[in-house]
DNA sequence: ATGGCGGCAATGTGCCGA
């Protein structure tokens, strides 16, 4: 089973891309985030046609987050994260597809730092840690999987010392995403890639994508059961440089048949 | 320090992203 996670920037503007993207790639479940449009013009029958079924937690102009599948029904858990401190931002979802749950999110930017934007940021991810926490201990196959606008070490920056200040780099909000981590949490690509340099993300601006200057923000974590399961991760860095791409790259883990 | 790019809602341009 092939599950990926993609910040798409736009789905109706990004529509062509996705679709090339999902013949070329096969995945059988996508987390998608950044739709920026409301439910009403998610394009559900293009996905159809593509065959893909969807579930998607929408919002006009901002955020949005979906879950595709190819692989059997979806069997939505949760709509909105449980004590987001913002419930009118469209950020979590999760479903129960094949057996294993799959958590699709999208966490907060938190610029500018110091300010209000940065405390949801840290607020949010604690809501997240509580929900991870509860998934954890429901011995459940679960994989969270989304942009979590975090870099969580010196390796998945270009220029980390240029960084530091930086709502995706700060202390307080890497050691936000290591508490995760200990809960028991795998974060796929790493294992699979423990030493390779892995970006998923590159700016518009400066030509970040020919430059390479690019963060490692987008991320599939592993409950303890499926770790074993894990076969393949990776990039597909050639996304972002296709015709009107977005500034994420598609990223994606393969796990055998339990 | 600033602004560069790009999507969206909207037609002016501002907000947001990372």
């Amino acid at each position: 089973m092939k599950i990926a996670t993609f910040n798409v920037n736009g789905i109706n503007g990004r529509l062509p891309v996705l679709l090339r993207w999902l013949a070329e790639a096969a995945p059988d479940i996508v987390c998608l985030q950044e739709l920026k449009t409301p439910a009403a013009k998610f394009p559900a029958a293009a996905l159809a046609d593509a065959g893909y079924q969807a579930v998607c937690l929408g919002q006009p102009r901002w955020n949005g987050v979906a879950i595709l599948s190819r692989a059997g029904t979806i069997h939505e858990t949760q709509r909105g994260l449980p004590h987001d401190p913002d419930p009118t931002q469209s950020r979590y979802l999760e479903a129960a597809i094949g057996g294993v749950i799959i958590a699709a999110l999208y966490l907060p930017n938190g610029n500018p730092r110091p300010g209000p934007r940065f405390d949801y940021k840290l607020t949010w991810f604690e809501a997240l840690i509580a929900r991870a926490q509860f998934l954890m201990n429901s011995d459940a196959p679960v994989v969270l999987a989304g942009d979590f606008n975090v870099m969580p070490t010196d390796r998945d920056v270009y220029k980390p010392e240029r960084w530091i200040e930086d709502a995706l780099f700060a202390p307080e909000v890497r050691a936000a995403f290591a508490r995760l981590i200990a809960q028991g949490w795998t974060d796929a690509l790493r294992h699979v890639h423990p030493d390779a340099t892995l970006y998923t993300f590159w700016d518009y601006l400066r030509d970040a994508y020919a430059r390479d200057a690019g963060l490692r923000i987008d991320h599939l974590l592993l409950s303890p059961a499926l770790v074993a399961r894990l076969s393949a991760a990776g990039v597909d860095r050639h996304v972002r440089g296709w015709d009107k791409a977005s500034d994420h790259a598609p990223t994606w883990i393969v796990l055998d048949d339990a």
